[in-house]
DNA sequence: TCTTGACCTTCCAGCTACTGGAAGCTGTAG
DNA sequence: CTACAGCTTCCAGTAGCTGGAAGGTCAAGA
């Protein structure tokens, strides 16, 4: 048995952010040493670091609430992990897809103002060049 | 003169949006018509486009804030928007690069429940594979 | 004239996933 | 005895909105 932040360290997940799983109850309440502190044993850091590398592959807290319950109850959530995998993948792909997009778009603004001389910068403002009319979805 | 629901026509911006970026003092109190009202022009719609195409182009609130501020004043602030503009480039490359890795182990977590039979799957669990000790950053 | 429905107003609350800070208790080392 | 690390709770804040309640305004139709 230690406490939280022997806890934090094994898992890499801080003590606020620990209390707050408990708090949001992805964590079930601690039990608690004779001076009111928490008390973890290794049962408790697997599941930390179950919450950890589902977070990692940025998962939701709400989803990993879910995973667990099946996990809680014995079955295996196969098909629902599956699924949200799945989901995650195509947003994380669509994001991917924005992101270039914007940056590739940055980069266009930034170039544009690179090439001008010094004095026309202080002029022409790369403002003007957020400002012109452009589809952005 | 319009009203917000045509401001918010003409700039895709919805109207608790816009009174939420009046709110926070990125755009200045509206005019309002005798029945309290807020009441725009064609000045309100450029600098919600404005607004709109830096928020596409991933700038957050408060950079936005500063650069009309630099604007209202006369002020090209391009040096700024320079900074800025490299900043975000960064910060995307990096978000993209940690993406495509997240969207790669979650792809590798699908094939591998995916090679399972389908009775395998309701025993093996992908939540397993989840378990399995990885590093990930 | 009355009613309906689409607007608009304000204010309050909540979302995600934490994080910071205050005020105070516990436990150990010097 | 005192310092200091570590623990506790609770309150509040972050970004950028969004939802909803309760109510005022206005034009069109029966």
């Amino acid at each position: 048995m230690f406490q939280i932040g022997e806890l934090s360290a094994k898992t890499g997940v801080s003590p606020k952010t620990i209390r707050y799983y408990e708090q949001i109850g992805l964590l079930l309440p601690a039990k608690r040493g004779g001076n009111g502190y928490r008390m973890y044993d290794d049962t408790d850091a697997e599941r930390l670091n179950f919450i950890r590398r589902a977070r990692a592959l940025d998962f939701a807290l709400d989803e990993i609430t879910e995973i667990l319950a099946f996990r809680d109850r014995g079955i295996p959530p196969c098909k629902y992990v599956m699924s949200v995998i799945h989901d995650r993948i195509d947003a994380i792909q669509e994001r991917i897809r924005n992101l270039e997009q914007l940056s590739d778009e940055l980069a266009a603004l930034y170039d544009a103002g690179q090439r001008l001389p010094e004095d026309a910068q202080m002029r022409t403002c790369v403002c003007h060049l957020i400002q012109t009319e452009t589809n952005y979805p």
